[in-house]
DNA sequence: CGAGCGATTGAAAAGACTCAACCACCGTGG
DNA sequence: CCACGGTGGTTGAGTCTTTTCAATCGCTCG
């Protein structure tokens, strides 16, 4: 399915000093680098699914990656945008439970696997560790408390608002033009952020193309009126 | 504001098998229990309340208690329900940041604080402690990214039959009456924990009542048909 | 070149919200 | 005790938002 490549060391790894290894000992990385998997995903390849038991805790190497829920009519619901150094795969891997998401790469990605037994490892050996994971779940659960209110009060064309700055957080703009976003996602795929339907989505970005507040070139968003844009987002906090 | 309590004893709480606290040992029981705080809370008192630095861990003892945030228009969103045993306020305490929901009791309540200070020394000091918490959060993070996709997509009529489930599960029903929800909450309260305003979720009732799914007498509602209710609630799962 | 998918637009319908009025109940103070 | 005012609940009507369905367009890939 996926290619399997020769694992980076964590240890050497930019990314790490920044993610939730951040202060595993040595010897522990030692193992890590020792048991994990790496592997690369083309554009689009799912990495994991909903429903399917996890194998193990998934880090980004290199690349974007988006994690999602499928709901009723198969609408895809996306929670969860990650980029280097993230991790994902862990909320069902502490539950327990087989995963409540999907995940699937945005653009061709190196992806780490820490194997189960590894990732239980970390979490009894280090105190450190787990208070990462504490810290990273306690963020999430703010955020998705957050995106409730939001989608049950605010109007689609604030949270496209919100979405766009989200995106620009996340991945930045391009390198050679600072207004262009460093991400390239489907109407379907935005639609799935803002969680309303694609045409709904879609009359939203004219609406805010008429506005000269963006503007879209294929799959290439501008942004045009940064402080306008985060009046709109945040209108109603 | 409310009145202080003599304190009881976490030791022979009854709830805290089933709690968060079930494998803390005895020196750190004894220590939380000198530290701990204890106070009476009439229906409608406020706990905490969002946008202010947290103080300490909040359990329930004997009640039921509403989280809540408060919208852009001053809408109320319910985010989670209480009751014997469990604890509220984490998460702001595990971040750092100033609450970022309200709590306030739905009727007379019995709640102790556990100082900051106190919490921390069991989240260092007990591995078994900080898994409870692991365990939490990551059920917590579950349920609300299930809530994402509900409000994002079902439509009030199946969020109204899911929170009427929730209630059940939560509450559970009224001794010597197995069909009325042991919990008396105002339409208000009932709104903001389907996401929706007060009128819709009168209508969403009274439609339901024409259907002989429920009755309602004043705060009292009785569920009638349970199965027709879940399978309304769970239709587009 | 044609098939097919993604993006876009239009039109209609459905769902939910707002505003306003009204009712029912409750407790208070005269 | 009763009138009063207030709050919470309910209903109706109209409006706005969002969804849905259908059709078109343009591009890409075989």
């Amino acid at each position: 399915m996926m290619q399997q490549l020769q694992r980076p060391y964590c240890a050497r790894c930019q990314h790490r000093i920044r993610s939730i290894l951040r202060d595993v000992d040595d010897y522990a990385l030692e193992n890590l680098d020792s048991t994990k998997a790496c592997y690369l995903y083309k554009k689009g390849q799912v990495i994991f699914s909903e429903g399917i038991p996890p194998t193990g805790l998934f880090c980004v190497h290199k690349g974007k990656v988006k994690v999602y829920k499928t709901g009723g009519e198969g609408r895809e619901k996306i929670m969860r945008l990650a980029k280097n150094g993230d991790v994902i795969g862990y909320r069902s891997l502490l539950t327990g439970e087989p995963s409540s998401v999907s995940a699937a790469a945005l653009e061709e990605s190196v992806i780490c696997c820490i194997p189960q037994e590894t990732f239980f490892k970390l979490l009894r050996g280090n105190g450190g560790f787990s208070m990462r994971i504490i810290e990273l779940l306690s963020a999430e659960l703010g955020r998705a408390e957050e995106e409730i209110v939001h989608i049950a009060q605010k109007p689609v064309r604030e949270r496209l608002a919100e979405a766009l700055l989200l995106l620009k957080d996340t991945y930045g703009t391009e390198d050679g033009d600072s207004s262009a976003l460093n991400v390239r996602l489907s109407r379907e795929e935005l639609a799935g952020i803002v969680g309303t339907a694609v045409e709904t989505l879609v009359r939203a970005l004219a609406e805010f193309k008429r506005q000269r507040l963006i503007s879209t070139e294929k799959k290439k968003i501008r942004i045009l009126d940064l402080p306008r844009l985060i009046e709109i987002g945040n209108l109603h906090d």
